[in-house]
DNA sequence: TAAAAATACTCCATAGGTATTTTAT
DNA sequence: ATAAAATACCTATGGAGTATTTTTA
């Protein structure tokens, strides 16, 4: 192929074409469909034929008949028409967002919670907008949206991290903290257990690289008066892993109140009195993201959360 | 589609746009590659961009990237001038003649003798042409031919017939007559025989509907002293059945040296001394068709027969 | 002879060039 | 500070209009 020339070649000589063929190859009928007189046209033709190398028409006889190339090049030239149409649709749609992709930045808690009513509520408007989701900590999200690499974070974030970073943020959603003990436990029947309750109970916490919160229920635990007895022998992230310790009988779980969509044998959750921590979920966003898509997916999030 | 609003569009500023994504994004190595200046490069893209109503590159950044509209735009329009270029080197290759259609009319006399070795020569040269043939009697292709409904015929013209169609032509080959007799006849083991001694046989000859050549053929036998018996209950045409009936012993048949291209058990041909009768078999067509492929098929056919 | 396309000319819109300013790293 | 793109302004190619001629059925 030859952009170079190519680009002498005139579109509108094309269309004046395919319309003089959509008007049974008659050049007056096309000049005033085309809202043009029929000199002008009639030259645009020959320029098209001269540029092209080729005779379209067969001027010999009266009505004008497309050649064996002419007809070639209608049915061609008809499809690059319609192809080109595609990608002018087609680029628009993208930038209304209506088209495309979108990285959201997701984290267990978050998939666990808010997410399926947010992916039903955007994809339900935009489903030709693929979305795809990443699962990734905190720290990584922020560095992804900084990057361009993510569109829109969805975590647990510090607001010094955002700051830092320079990202927009919203509030989606706030968790408290419960105890998930053994069935068998002496606390399963309760509904509520003192936060004081704990200090006899061996802890089960997750990895504290992947849940930087747990520090700040650590020094409510020493506010309270006692130093929680930790279970040091796993660093697992998974809740079902947690979950499976405490039903093993290894200790009692703090976990985020999500924890109440998942059902698990054998452990049972308790709210914890007296503990006022809460973990707040935001999203997210760098300002110099100006995707409709993003634009569009905060709207339909907004609308979710009030 | 709208063809009004693709008219105004500049096919130049699309090709300029392709260039400067092949470029990374550099609008100055794209003009120096397009041999013309920066600044109206510039123009012509954000003329592109504002006819369109499309934000295609991210300028808010050096290197300049593309917006993701901009991205789906040049992979969508990229097809579109692909496309395009098709339509042009198929239209050039149509009317070179090296991609289309022809329509050959024929006889069964054509098929059974000089058409295989046409056929293959055209094609070997010719691939993407594609050949109809069409099986008409010589009036048929006389009147077809002037139609525009066919483009060359390969027949037995009568040169009257020619003359009042306007239709040029050109001598392929001369074929003679031959006596098919019965294995069993008494004729079965000479190489030839004499006219007269047709005298006293029951002959078969084809139709003279589709035969007109065999009105020449009974003057011969009027001339050399004797009045033919023809056997009427047949007026058969398939050079085949004519066989089957001399094989079954109704009678002598009569018929061109292109059956010696068949073999058929049961019947043995003899040449006829005395009869200096060819049938002059031509390619017709009309003046008028300057179809590229029309004489390219009239060249192949001439370095064949020559 | 009549309808339709081609030709001849004039005008003006827009692509391209040159000089300069603005912008982002 | 510098490289690259945007802006301003001028020139000229070529598309469109008007009047007329040519062509074909």
């Amino acid at each position: 192929m030859d952009l170079q020339s190519l680009s002498h070649l005139e579109l509108r000589q094309i269309c004046y074409f395919l319309t003089i063929v959509a008007t049974e190859n008659s050049f007056s009928r096309a000049a005033e469909r085309l809202h043009i007189e029929q000199p002008p046209l009639s030259q645009r033709i020959r320029a098209l034929e001269k540029r092209l190398d080729l005779q379209l028409f067969d001027r010999r006889r009266r009505p004008l008949q497309l050649t064996a190339a002419g007809r070639i090049f209608h049915t061609e030239v008809e499809k690059a028409i319609a192809q080109l149409d595609r990608a002018i649709i087609q680029a628009q749609r993208t930038e209304q967002g209506e088209l495309g992709c979108l990285s959201v930045g997701i984290a267990s808690s978050i998939a666990n919670g808010i997410l399926p009513q947010l992916i039903r509520a955007f994809c339900d408007r935009y489903p030709q907008v693929e979305i795809e989701l990443r699962e990734l900590t905190a720290e990584q999200q922020c560095q992804a949206l900084s990057d361009r690499q993510l569109d829109v974070g969805l975590e647990v974030f510090s607001p010094s991290r955002l700051q830092t970073s320079g990202l927009e943020h919203q509030c989606l959603a706030q968790e408290s903290l419960l105890a998930v003990v053994p069935a068998t436990h002496r606390f399963a029947h309760k509904q509520q257990i003192p936060l004081q309750s704990l200090a006899a109970e061996p802890l089960i916490l997750p990895s504290p690289e992947a849940f930087p919160f747990y520090g700040a229920f650590l020094e409510e635990c020493v506010k309270a008066g006692f130093q929680p007895q930790l279970v040091q022998q796993t660093r697992a992230t998974w809740m079902l892993t947690l979950l499976s310790l405490v039903a093993a009988g290894v200790g009692v779980a703090i976990l985020p109140s999500n924890v109440l969509n998942v059902q698990r044998t054998g452990v049972v959750c308790c709210e914890i009195q007296d503990l006022s921590l809460k973990r707040q979920i935001s999203m997210a966003w760098h300002p110099d993201n100006t995707s409709q898509t993003l634009g569009n997916f905060r709207q339909v999030v907004r609308q979710q959360v009030t």
